[in-house]
DNA sequence: GGCGTAAGCAAGTAACTACTTGCACCATGG
DNA sequence: CCATGGTGCAAGTAGTTACTTGCTTACGCC
């Protein structure tokens, strides 16, 4: 890894602890190895390594997908919010940091948010896929239902840490207890389809 | 209004906007319209003045209450979640920066938690109430659909304005749609009980 | 060996920040 | 009438920040 990855990585990771301003160019050195002048010398100025952070995150969020054909919707929805979710979870010193300076420097936390505007996007086709493939009724509210499950994916892993008492469930299983809810709301019900019968068919 | 307050109200305001770093003393003095050593014959320091900004704040969040008769459970969770979500709004600023500095202070996103913890403690009661009093069936997972509403309206408040497609519908008919997403995910169903013809009912 | 390039180091600059000091002003109230 | 307390104003201090400059060192390549 060559300096300037390593002082990209390390902008980063002080800008997610301390906001742009506390992330002086003297921290975010030490943090890298580097020596302050390389720093300058590699992006000019501050604002410009910045920006060139910004671009490094947003070509490098993986998004999950969900299956082109769904045969297990509520397995398959659980593992992908389970996805969705550890991806936040990581990165939410950052989303945080970002979103708490939007109206300084809304550009940060637009890029932040292209991550989870195209998981919206990836649900909301998968569940119409689900009902125009036929593999399960479905008659709610889905646009409004998608958004509550991404809220609630966004906000578990933005705000358990600060406010434990708003999520009740242990962390491992908050996914499953979310989609579950979300299929309930939307009344999912599998249609006439071989069922993989290990999962017991457990018929609610 | 003293010079105590109007400081104070400057200082929310600045630093909603700012950061505790970007809150320089002399903006709050600029803002509230005194001289910058007012600000610290007042409170002494900036720290000191940020302490007794989360004080007056915790002691002035208003907390919508939910009846303790339920009559109409979605006209009266439609109304409270109205209202809830106006707060969460309007301070949204502010909450988003508090809890972009969770990782330096931590202690201005727990106070600015108070509010929505009492208010999920308020719903969950409300609905247990529903059960118990027999206005209204439910059968279906109450912490996690709660905890999801919650989610819902804490998104909408601070992220729908940076990521306007995540929230396809408009702003104000956000907290009904939430609502019967969140009835119909419990299962509620209205219990014998005469259901009001009109909204004439004129109980409250 | 010579040479270009990338890097480190020490020092400095101008702007800003929290906070202080000293003094003048002015309304209140005994 | 004068003391007192709250306020404004001008100036200053010490520390920090982004950024610069000048010099030295080390490495690869011809």
């Amino acid at each position: 890894m060559d300096n300037r990855d390593r002082i990209l990585n390390a902008a980063q990771k002080v800008y997610a602890q301390h906001g742009f301003r506390g992330a002086t160019t003297r921290l975010i050195a030490i943090e890298a190895g580097v020596n302050e002048v390389t720093l300058f010398r590699t992006f000019g100025s501050k604002a410009a390594l910045f920006e060139a952070l910004m671009q490094s995150y947003a070509a490098r969020s993986p998004i999950s997908p969900l299956p082109d054909n769904p045969i297990d919707p509520e397995r398959e929805m659980t593992d992908w919010c389970a996805s969705v979710l550890r991806h936040l979870r990581e990165n939410r010193a950052l989303i945080r940091t970002s979103f708490g300076e939007i109206e300084e420097r809304p550009e940060a936390a637009v890029s932040m948010c292209e991550g989870p505007n195209c998981a919206g996007t990836i649900l909301t086709d998968y569940v119409l896929r689900l009902k125009s493939m036929g593999v399960a009724a479905i008659d709610g509210d889905v646009p409004t239902a998608v958004a509550m499950l991404m809220s609630a994916l966004f906000g578990d892993a933005i705000s358990r840490d600060v406010r434990p008492a708003g999520f009740p469930q242990p962390e491992s299983e908050a996914p499953s207890k979310y989609v579950r809810v979300f299929m309930r709301a939307l009344g999912v019900k599998p249609a006439r389809l071989r069922v993989p019968m290990s999962q017991s068919v457990a018929g609610d």
